[in-house]
DNA sequence: TGCAAATATATGTACATACATTTAATGTAC
DNA sequence: GTACATTAAATGTATGTACATATATTTGCA
């Protein structure tokens, strides 16, 4: 559905405009989708986000820092992600013996087989950006990193 | 900055993961730009786009459900927003004589002069969506209605 | 050595999101 | 016209964001 319909604004002020408010609104309902197929499983997007970086990482540990830096959203709270994370036994969390002041984030095996199923779960997810050919998520991608040059 | 660099992630399992992740991040990268923008006027996001609705409606007042129906982020809650703008005298609001059950939220004169001095601060600013040409700014915004189909 | 600066993480607070529940008013079926 | 369903808005609670501050540890340098 085009923009102008979805929020019910009969025009924009420029082609800018309408692109500055169409880039919120779809990447907003590309997380609602996202996040109401993991709802079933008690996850929520931010949480998924760290325990990817954490397999990543796989089986060496991850600080607190290295999550800030790659994490999608740098200035959320790392820390109480965790926290959350760490109560459901997705990951676990120790100070690291070298450099006390740091803490050593690992994902547990729970973590890994949650993961697992989530993967399936994406993979045969064909909506959203699966509408588009090959060569527009192409050209989309190459657009987006011109917005951020 | 290419988006494997900005979340040092060296590998997307496909084009289309790619540009997923690149989509949630390019628009909280622009969040980011437009609510320091308004920083300094004691503004949030949603705030902004709630008077920039009831600027439409103006004269005529808004129903909370009307706010909802046409915000960006439709589960948000728009009850709390008008309270945030009420207090800072914004936005005014009373129940409907018609039905009781609802109630008119109206901009204020105040609400008004400051939407006017964001719309200038807004035309200024030419980063983020700015960097694209006319037919890319077209071709994003084809793209994009094409990811919600 | 000793002490200030820097670093890593955690915590506090205001705002927003997501969703369930509540309250009040209205509509509708019988 | 009363009873039940529906609607509009507000409220409660858990999570997350944004930002400031606190606490502990390490680093660096006089």
């Amino acid at each position: 559905m085009k923009i102008e319909e979805e929020i019910k604004q009969s025009a924009f002020k420029s082609e800018y405009h309408k692109a500055f408010i169409n880039m919120l609104y779809t990447a907003s309902w590309l997380e609602l989708e996202q996040s109401n197929l993991f709802k079933p499983f008690g996850i929520t997007l931010p949480q998924y986000n760290v325990l990817r970086i954490l397999r990543g990482q796989h089986p060496k540990p991850a600080t607190v820092s290295m999550l800030i830096e790659r994490m999608l959203d740098k200035t959320s709270n790392a820390s109480r992600i965790v926290d959350k994370l760490e109560v459901k036994e997705l990951v676990t969390r120790k100070q690291c013996p070298n450099d006390r002041r740091t803490v050593d984030v690992l994902i547990t095996d729970k973590g890994l087989a949650l993961l697992k199923e989530l993967d399936v779960l994406d993979d045969n997810n064909k909506t959203g950006i699966h509408n588009l050919t090959e060569e527009e998520t192409i050209e989309l991608n190459r657009i987006l990193d011109k917005v951020r040059q």
